[in-house]
RNA sequence: GGCCACGUGGCGGAGUGGUGACGCAGCGGACUGCAAAUCCGCGUACCCCGGUUCAAUUCCGGGCGUGGCCUCCA
């Protein structure tokens, strides 16, 4: 089994080699706690799922850690929790929302089909090793403290820059920012910083009196430090992020530790928009993952669609391909429910075509294959191996028949009394009551019994 | 302005230096009183212009278009 993966650091696929067989290690940015996740902020969340359960699969269960953080220490937090929660103390309020987001975030994904990862740190329980890290990179020259902040010094590093493939140079001269008096760099970032009254505030490093926070991307730096050691496998989030953030969490991460490398394997995933649309509060097309299942799109249907398209094409979610992979997905889901299948067994063009990049459109065109060849066994089994255990579309269809059970004592005289239309050959009357049934969301069936020959109808309820 | 990615039939979407998967939709047929469902069959595509090559959709260059990053963002 060949796995490879597209790396950003080198910009093209190399074949995965990890570092430990026994201990396969994967890090990936998780939420900023303080709304909900939108469909865009499903991506990741899902497609790093699918390499979760494929190394899981190539490597042994208990042989991967896959880290997840949750960010609940954040400018946009403070201010959002002091908009939400005015009247309660900052770190109340805080606590609050970020609690709050924070289950609402699991209740969401819970409904993508998602494994849990394996550790899911919060920034909050790591200002200890950020507060470290900030010390030893002062300690080695590549921070310095000014005006109560800590500022890392780019210029301490030869080959910053590398993973978004620009140098100092571009990027000072296309800087759009004020810079602030106080950097010795323009580029140089603020691994920590002085705490204003009502925001969190921890004992601050270096030897600075003052209170304070830590910067945006120090905290990615601490968990993946302290889960998965100094160089681990594959880091992995959204393309937006290459930079500044995952530039700045190698910096960080590398100087500290003095390694040559943070993760092997950089992967991020490509972005969304919405009926040909960025995504934006100003269109009005920010869709979050509680609207779609509010909709009543069952999860599996929205992780179907997002796996339709390769990680790093960009995805145009619209309705039309939605109500595509409900269809596709709800014709194949009743093989989901799988039955007790050999540990051995796989089907290996499905892995091979995830090992490929995580070429997932062309796994999914593997189960079309198995779905034709009817071997359903196989296709329950690559279904639950993708993660599609069809326990949302169930819970769907279950509801479904819950509410066709209601208007049974409605619909079973009607279809008797068109039968019995049928069979004076009075078509009008007959096609008046299917009307009349279809007017109530009642589609039917009429199949030719095999053994008597006489014609039975099926009704069923459409949403 | 700088850097980067992408551009395949009506839609979604693989793949390849030499007959262009697959799915959805569409069309034709079977079945049906008619539908629905099912089954069988079918069509049309590689953004434009150059270059390399016996041969390019595939490699190279330029252009156009879309998107991303350069500032918070999956």
């Amino acid at each position: 089994m060949s796995l490879r993966l597209y790396n950003t650091l080198t910009r093209q696929k190399e074949p995965f080699q990890p570092i430990d067989p026994d201990n396969v290690r994967m890090y990936v940015c998780g939420p900023t706690v303080y709304d909900f996740a939108h469909i865009g902020n499903a991506r990741p969340v899902i497609v790093f799922d699918v390499l979760f359960r494929l190394l899981r699969e190539i490597y042994g269960a208990q042989h991967v850690t896959y880290v997840r953080n949750i960010t609940d220490v954040d400018d946009k937090i403070n201010a959002r929790a002091a908009e939400r929660y005015p009247d309660l103390a900052p770190e109340v309020g805080i606590r609050k929302l970020t609690e709050e987001t924070a289950a609402q975030f699991h209740k969401d994904i819970a409904a993508l089909g998602v494994l849990p990862p394996t550790v899911e740190p919060r920034a909050t329980e790591h200002i200890v090793e950020m507060v470290q890290l900030c010390d030893q990179l002062v300690a080695k020259g590549h921070a310095y403290v000014a005006a109560d902040h800590v500022l890392f010094d780019v210029s301490s590093m030869a080959d910053y820059g590398k993973l978004s493939n620009r140098s100092l140079e571009e990027m000072e001269a296309g800087s759009r920012v004020e810079v602030a008096p106080y950097k010795k760099g323009p580029m140089d970032f603020v691994l920590w910083k002085p705490s204003k009254p009502g925001e969190p505030a921890w004992p601050s490093p270096a030897g600075i009196a003052t209170a304070g926070r830590p910067g945006w991307h120090i905290e990615c730096s601490a968990m993946a430090g302290k889960h998965l050691g100094d160089v681990f496998d594959i880091h992995g989030g959204g393309i937006d992020l290459t930079f500044p953030h995952h530039e700045n969490e190698i910096a960080q991460s590398r100087c500290a530790h003095g390694t040559d490398v943070m993760a092997r394997v950089w992967m991020h995933n490509g972005f969304l928009q919405v009926e040909g649309e960025k995504m934006s509060k100003s269109l009005g097309n920010f869709i979050t993952i509680r609207q779609l299942l509010d909709e009543g799109w069952p999860g599996e249907v929205l992780r179907f669609n997002m796996l339709r398209t390769h990680y790093r094409q960009p995805i145009d979610w619209t309705k039309k391909s939605l109500e595509q992979s409900q269809a596709i997905l709800t014709s194949w889901y009743p093989f989901a429910a799988l039955e007790t299948l050999p540990p051995s067994f796989r089907v290996q063009p499905i892995i091979d075509a995830l090992g490929d990049d995580l070429n997932t459109p062309l796994a999914l065109a593997e189960l079309h294959k198995l779905d034709k060849a009817d071997d359903h066994l196989a296709l329950g089994w690559a279904l639950n191996f993708l993660g599609f255990s069809g326990e949302t579309l169930k819970a769907r269809e279950a509801a479904q028949l819950a509410e066709a059970h209601t208007i049974a004592d409605k619909v079973e005289p009607l279809i008797a009394a068109r039968l019995e239309a049928r069979k004076r050959k009075d078509f009008t009357e007959s096609d008046r009551i299917r009307d009349e049934l279809a007017a109530m969301g009642v589609t039917l069936k009429d199949t030719k019994n095999r053994d008597t020959g006489e014609i039975e109808t099926t009704w069923e309820l459409q949403r």
